[in-house]
DNA sequence: CAACATTCTGTCAATGTCATCCATGACAGG
DNA sequence: CCTGTCATGGATGACATTGACAGAATGTTG
């Protein structure tokens, strides 16, 4: 895991359609080097799959929300429970002022509504808090950190560095 | 946007790297079909990039933490101050107990503080709470709602329907 | 400490697969 | 009947994938 792996997630990020000879002149290296290198980041789990990024709006998901949703009980199978609701993305256990927090893309303000009421019908919810997204910034993918920067783990410099500096004449 | 487009859709979702030829296989068209169908969905903006999905422990960022912003002023720019720390993941405007809720993903508690330290540096930042995620059920991509279930617009049915049902033999 | 072995990672070239384009044909609606 | 839309099937060139080989870094041994 040294810099040229990380640039090469980024590339792939930002567009995963690149062709290995294109993403391998980005670092300076061959085509069939950096086919290499992508090929261990998927074995490796730290790349877990490519998809597609769709629009929400133009899917017909246009209204955002987060639910903080209560429970009276440990909620054994909550995590499949709201897992069978497509509109929710994401599902969390959180610490703080309730116990698990979901993300809910839905239609309309009246399926958000139909949402809700299948949440109460899940064993040991007790209640919910809805926030309702007004304007998204922007929603970006986990950025890989750096060197440079803040060092991951603390301060100690693992002397990583790029294995090569090649004059890279790449036209 | 039809049943086959849904299908595709998904498809790709899982994973983006099938080839055409299997992808029309699935959704019994030709490779052709679909190639020129999934080129239309990107032209419409339906489907907006091909990317892949990192993993956020691999990469170094094992600490999740949800923060509602609570600012004093209009806060213009925020949305590019936000843009601007890497560690912030989603960035939205709310309706409710804040203005702003932000998804940040750090290596460590440490620099979730160091985040926390840097919001409050933005101008018009008057307060945060932070909801720390203990655990993550699952987090996966927008679903694309089909025509059984929640029509998304109304009850209208528009009729869609496959334009047809070949012999597949697909072998 | 030096010579050697091992391993990792790179370049280059060959090959098969696949994306992409184009001409043609079927179908529905006006 | 004509026209626009959409699918098929084949041709072609680009590209993913693999294998053989070379150099550097690291570890091992005399």
């Amino acid at each position: 895991m040294d810099d040229i792996d990380r640039m090469l997630i980024g590339l792939l990020q930002e567009d995963a359609t690149r062709s290995y000879a294109a993403l391998g002149a980005a670092v300076g290296l061959s085509g069939g080097a950096a086919h290499e290198r992508v090929r261990k980041l998927r074995e490796r789990g730290l790349i877990r799959r490519t998809t597609v990024e769709v629009d929400p709006v133009a899917a017909g998901r246009g209204v955002l929300a987060y639910v903080m949703i209560d429970g009276n009980a440990w909620m054994g199978g909550t995590g499949e429970a709201l897992r069978a609701i497509p509109e929710i993305e994401e599902a969390h256990v959180i610490a703080g002022p309730a116990s698990v927090l979901a993300k809910i893309r839905a239609s309309s303000t009246r399926e958000l509504q139909a949402v809700l009421r299948r949440l109460f019908e899940i064993d040991g919810v007790a209640g919910t808090r809805t926030v309702v997204v007004l304007e998204t910034f922007f929603e970006r993918g986990v950025h890989v950190p750096g060197p440079s920067g803040a060092p991951p783990a603390g301060p100690h410099d693992p002397a990583v560095q790029a294995r090569r500096k090649p004059s890279t004449s790449h036209s």
